[in-house]
DNA sequence: CACTCATTCAAGTAATCACTTGAATACAAG
DNA sequence: CTTGTATTCAAGTGATTACTTGAATGAGTG
């Protein structure tokens, strides 16, 4: 009676999803396909790791079923497998924020100090896009913008940053840029950037994964013209 | 710019806490401390591991930050550290749940037919615990009912379930007995015996980690005479 | 058909990990 | 101070893992 070995198969079930999450290289590849589905030498690129480690990492998250697929001629384009997997993540993300305290040091290195820019949390975003006081800008790659943007926001690549700060940004109105979450530097790039040449802007910590967990609206599809 | 070293070291923070839940062990040591504080012994007779190995295990969660420690003369208490780690812990095994095929069998060798006890849902058994149309009995450890039951419980721990069906079971009531959550099978036994001698018995799956996450009520202490 | 491109597979290496056994610490009670 | 009890530490073993390099698949294209 009460079959220890069967017990064991159970937390084995659980330990398989624990043992995805347990190196650096596929949580940083859970983060990216949070931003929306890319085949596998895209996600290499971002994660700079060989193409060869980043596919082995891509078939120890397909074993563990936290990622999907899908063939388009030659190219397998990877996605995570269910919205549970995002909120796993986060959860993670979270548990890390709450319980290391080495966290916050790691990430000043690479983010730097995290009030330089006067960074707004979700709901003070949202009601200003409410009030119509704010532009939108989203300064990921293009293709995780058509997979998913915050409603009402305006595509503008890092790359391309420079030339829409001379040509198209608003002189006068706030400009709030946002990219793939609180650990991805593209909307500090952004940020420092305009404000480098007198525009008004500031930078929001969360990314469209964040955002749909909280139940907020979220788009498909390239920008209105 | 953009330096891949300090990226890196953000995600290995993130892993540790991956890492950490990359045991089956330890996953049932999170389970069981999800139910309240514990010694070393007591974790390790529950989850039927060494003392060495299990103590082993808690260092490693201990290194991760998931648990705590509070002293009291030999002994030594495990909790877990913080809310966000139960919460962790159930996104884990939702997402098992939903991703896993192989989990539904594992468990059902362990736990039986899931419909044999036609368990109830958490709104079904408030809606029945407002109405004051059953009783609720919790067949955990005792020790486990002090540190946490769901309000208006009884606390009748599985060893004296033969002795509480004689004499104090209501004979026409509806009972319903839980203990630590859906992979635990002290409720399974209980209603097994209650109806074996003819008492109107169901199971709910939840226990109190799950009701707390829900917002629901927790009583700590013993009960009321 | 050869040729290219994206991805996976296979083999090898160094590192890490779970578990065991047996000894060491740390506190309490006599 | 001795004895008992709870826990941790240390060393050793077999298994697993992350990464590299180089070859193999498999689906287009000229």
């Amino acid at each position: 009676m009460s079959d220890h070995a069967a017990k064991q198969r159970i937390y084995e079930q659980f330990a398989r999803i624990g043992k995805a999450l347990g190196a650096p290289g596929r949580l940083e590849l859970i983060d990216l396909l949070a931003q929306g589905e890319r085949p596998v030498d895209a996600l290499a690129k971002e994660a700079q790791m060989s193409i060869a480690n980043a596919s082995q990492h891509l078939q120890v998250l397909l074993a563990a079923r936290l990622v999907d697929t899908r063939r388009d001629a030659q190219r397998i384009y990877y996605r995570l497998a269910a919205p549970s997997v995002i909120e796993l993540w986060l959860a993670l993300r979270r548990t890390a924020e709450s319980q290391l305290a080495e966290l916050p040091g790691v990430a000043r290195e690479y983010l730097g100090d995290p009030d330089t820019f006067e960074p707004i949390d979700r709901d003070e975003l949202a009601r200003r896009i409410e009030a119509g006081t704010v532009v939108v800008i989203d300064v990921r790659p293009a293709e995780e913008f058509e997979q998913g943007h915050l409603a009402g926001a305006v595509s503008v690549p890092v790359d391309e940053i420079k030339r829409w700060a001379r040509d198209e940004a608003p002189k006068r109105k706030q400009i709030v840029a946002y990219c793939r979450g609180p650990y991805c530097v593209y909307a500090i790039e952004a940020v420092a950037e305009l404000k480098k040449r007198g525009l008004r802007a500031v930078r929001a910590e969360d990314g469209v994964a964040e955002w749909r967990a909280a139940g907020l609206s979220i788009e498909t599809g390239k920008s209105a013209p």
